[in-house]
DNA sequence: GGGTGGATTGAGACCGGTCTCAAAGGGATT
DNA sequence: AATCCCTTTGAGACCGGTCTCAATCCACCC
């Protein structure tokens, strides 16, 4: 009938009984503040050990109101992005003493919206956001309204005043464009799987903003040489490999077919060199391929694929160590430099079809500045 | 002088106030619980409404004991493995509305010890643990003592009644060693980044058991054709890629090579693949290669790698809705089946060098139980 | 020897919820 | 109208810590 070992563990109460002082001395000693006489913290200490006393961490986060956790909500942690983006973070934070609650999205605003009220109702100390969104963002203003730190990750919100770890993707994205402009690239294709329609930042539904300077990387070096890039070669908000071996192919069809496709992040880079190769079309003689995040494995297909590298692990470890220093109650910094993104060429990137190499950049210097 | 916006958050006190009920009636209309008239729910949630009330987690799950959250410790967050796998475990578990506290190991033992019980001092509902070694739970044995549920993950402890969500290595292994032997290779180098000396259960430092599982697929292939595996080809606690570069040179180098090689994981893979293309040897050619867990790249690359796929996502969903049963207070439950791993034949393995295809199997059958 | 001040100590309030328990309310029954 | 029973209500203890505050010690000094 009475459940069998329902022994509960003991407290600071049960610590002071058996060291034989007064609950609050036992407090003291334990939770290593206020004025303790070392006969009494020795007492008390191997009264715990005895016991082997542990303390409750809710208890202790109730009315110090610090539950010594952060929380990180990221859209899918499964993505090679964000898991080393996380172990930075965590890297990071771990050695302020800061433990790390987790909630995946899914890149869905409303999961996000309930992850980040969860994690305030716990209590966290702060939190690192990857936000799903750049114009839902009210439950993120919440955040910053209630005082708890916030930083974002990866992604900037630019009417929200808060620190945010981000890579400098414009120079390295408009490096990449004029390569494949000298190649004599006209027609590229951008395939992500974020959503917004359009380039311009305050159009309803905008790009978030790494997207959005990756394609302002294309549309500026297309204007540096007084071209226009086509904005039909925009695919966005492709899930899933189907969806993006579909917009591959209706790229390459038609009698305007894309030259070179730009992948948005390694797990688009992965459906479209698997589409090329399903498609028996050739990297780079047939089309040129450059995608976004350095991965291991970029290196080892063939031809090698050529890559805008972000120092995705630091800006992680960025994000977790401004998010600490927030927490221990830092105030008037200076706001997280960029970290800076490079064009890594590899082979997988070539001059257009049908031109001799030697011309490759003929075609652009005829048509500069009209 | 005073802290000018120090708004604290409301209380289940002020919601009582504001609604003109007792605190007793309003924490019941809030949690839900208790009897509460219609008329006095919906006042006090207006009330919360209107004051913007967010219940504090921390103080409820002081004295419910229950924290609604799990803690997941993996060895590395950045490994493919683990962050699939704790998707699933993410996905399963959130369905029974609890939160996800992570902690990196990077695989070291004293690492997971303390992570352990940062975990149980902050009173998670339960514990997923991917544990870095075999022999030292004692931390783990401690959890089991408290009466906390514990699932395991990827690994099984012998000595630990515990659940474990694992894949059934065995039939796999033992089938990509049949391959191999079918295909002449008698020297086949096994690289792992567990530590481990002695594929022999009982040894005192024994690999973790997946790993185990390969190693002893690999022995008992070779035993079931009257064969012996040569153990010093066996190579363990390699961690980073340039002590698995110099194992893959040193085990292909020398008077008896190595004709195939298997990476005990898609790090591994990702390395000995490298490295081979930097030596120069053709795959498989040269050398054949088997890599463990089946990875998006690993169709990508030429020749497309064998593999030995688990259902990781799967294993990671399969511990995390075991651990929410657990928590639900289920008891007396079936252990976890084993999920089925498979071999997945691409193009890396072939005949050994020099070997004709078509003889590939002689040399086996001329030598079967002498 | 009395005084002084800093270090130590213990009692008890408090954090923000949950939950027990006794009292009050409201039908239906007789 | 009195009784019974079930629902609703409020007071207050409690969860396991922290922290305030007054009381007590004790070494040192005049």
């Amino acid at each position: 009938m009475a459940k069998p070992d329902q022994h509960r563990d003991h407290t600071v109460s049960d610590v002071a009984r058996e060291a034989g002082v007064s609950k609050a001395q036992a407090a003291r000693a334990l939770g290593a503040y206020g004025a303790v006489s070392d006969a009494v913290r020795s007492r008390v200490l191997a009264a715990a050990a005895r016991l082997n006393y542990r303390p409750n961490l809710p208890a202790r986060a109730l009315n110090t109101g610090r539950s010594h956790s952060v929380g990180v909500v990221v859209g899918d942690i499964e993505n090679p992005y964000f898991s080393l983006a996380t172990r930075g973070i965590s890297d990071a934070v771990e050695r302020s003493g800061l433990g790390l609650v987790l909630a995946n999205t899914g890149e869905r605003v409303e999961a996000e919206r309930r992850a980040v009220e969860m994690l305030m109702d716990q209590r966290v100390d702060g939190l690192i956001v990857a936000p799903a969104s750049t114009t839902e963002t009210a439950h993120l203003q919440a955040v910053v309204d209630a005082g708890r730190p916030l930083v974002l990750l990866d992604r900037a919100v630019p009417q929200l005043a808060v620190d945010a770890a981000v890579a400098d993707i414009g120079p390295a994205a408009r490096d990449a464009a004029d390569r494949l402009l000298s190649l004599g690239h006209r027609r590229i294709g951008y395939i992500t799987t974020a959503d917004g329609d359009d380039p311009n930042p305050g159009s309803p539904a905008p790009l978030p903003s790494p997207v959005a300077a990756r394609v302002a990387g294309v549309v500026d070096a297309f204007a540096t040489h007084g071209l226009t890039w086509d904005r039909s070669l925009l695919r966005s908000g492709l899930r899933g490999e189907a969806r993006i071996e579909a917009a591959v192919a209706d790229l390459l069809a038609g009698p305007a077919p894309a030259t070179a496709l730009i992948a948005s992040d390694s797990l688009i880079g992965l459906a479209v060199v698997g589409a090329l190769q399903e498609q028996g079309r050739r990297i780079p003689e047939d089309v040129s391929v450059l995608m976004y995040d350095d991965q291991p494995w970029a290196r080892l297909v063939s031809p090698p694929i050529t890559v805008v590298a972000q120092p995705t692990y630091d800006i992680g470890h960025a994000a977790g160590t401004r998010l600490a220093a927030l927490v221990e109650g830092a105030v008037q910094t200076a706001p997280l430099d960029p970290l800076p993104a490079r064009l890594i060429e590899r082979g997988s990137i070539g001059p257009v079809p049908g031109t001799p190499e030697d011309r490759a950049g003929s075609p652009l210097h005829a048509r500069v500045r009209s």
